[in-house]
DNA sequence: CTGTAAATTTACGTGAACGTCAAATCCGGG
DNA sequence: CCCGGATTTGACGTTCACGTAAATTTACAG
């Protein structure tokens, strides 16, 4: 469905990830486990580390009855959006300079191109 | 200088990343090198792997005198700034909804804040 | 109940990206 | 030239995130 493997799963059921209900032996993965399962491989796309996951989808599950846990989960929540932002400013930051290499490139070629013409 | 070990640099270099000259025995880390490692560092930092970083350096090492390596170095630049703006995408997307959860967090939270005043 | 296909468990293997430690080598100062 | 500290060179160890193969166990059609 996620195209992941069985493997992939019960290792990040191992690692806490995920606690997918028993039928018996067998594992049901509800709505829930696939919103935290797609969760999850979209913060591996992104680089992030299994440990770094587990810290995000705890701010979401987290139910917190107490002030100052809330609070606690609302510092932590402020502390990965700065993170975040911090990984979007470098990738731009890369972006921008591809964007530049490119217009060099793509300046060479066109001179190439017209001395071409001109041979 | 960037905090990095002697032993990554090594690595680096082992894996092509880096070719310091020597001096007799010593590695001698020119200007050049400090940029690519600043670079190699950034990379590794949003969750790149050394090979997809080599990827990159070579695009900007790349001295095309042929037209068709060029254009070829061109398309090549232009897949990884796809790459990279879907993974800026992907980044907004968390962002967006570490907002949402936070300002859920900080509603249930004013809401308890006020119901202690009321008591 | 029984065979068998599927799911689980257990355990070892793997590649990437270094860490760590010892041995060898180098290199500048006296 | 000699020596002590720095650098280099193997070589093996480690962690993360799974892969893989074998042995069990389970589930279910007939």
């Amino acid at each position: 469905m996620f195209d992941v493997t069985p493997r992939t799963l019960r290792y990040y059921e191992e690692v806490g990830l995920l606690q997918p209900e028993r039928r018996g032996a067998q594992r049901l993965y509800t709505d829930r486990d696939r919103v935290r399962i797609q969760l999850i491989l979209r913060g591996r796309r992104i680089g992030f580390s299994l440990p770094e996951i587990a810290e995000m989808l705890e701010l979401y599950d987290a139910d917190p009855t107490e002030i100052t846990q809330l609070r606690d989960v609302l510092r932590r929540g402020d502390r990965k959006l700065a993170e975040i932002d911090q990984q979007i400013r470098e990738l731009q930051a890369i972006r921008e300079e591809l964007l530049e290499l490119r217009d060099r490139l793509q300046r060479t070629l066109d001179e190439k191109l017209k001395g071409r013409d001109l041979s």
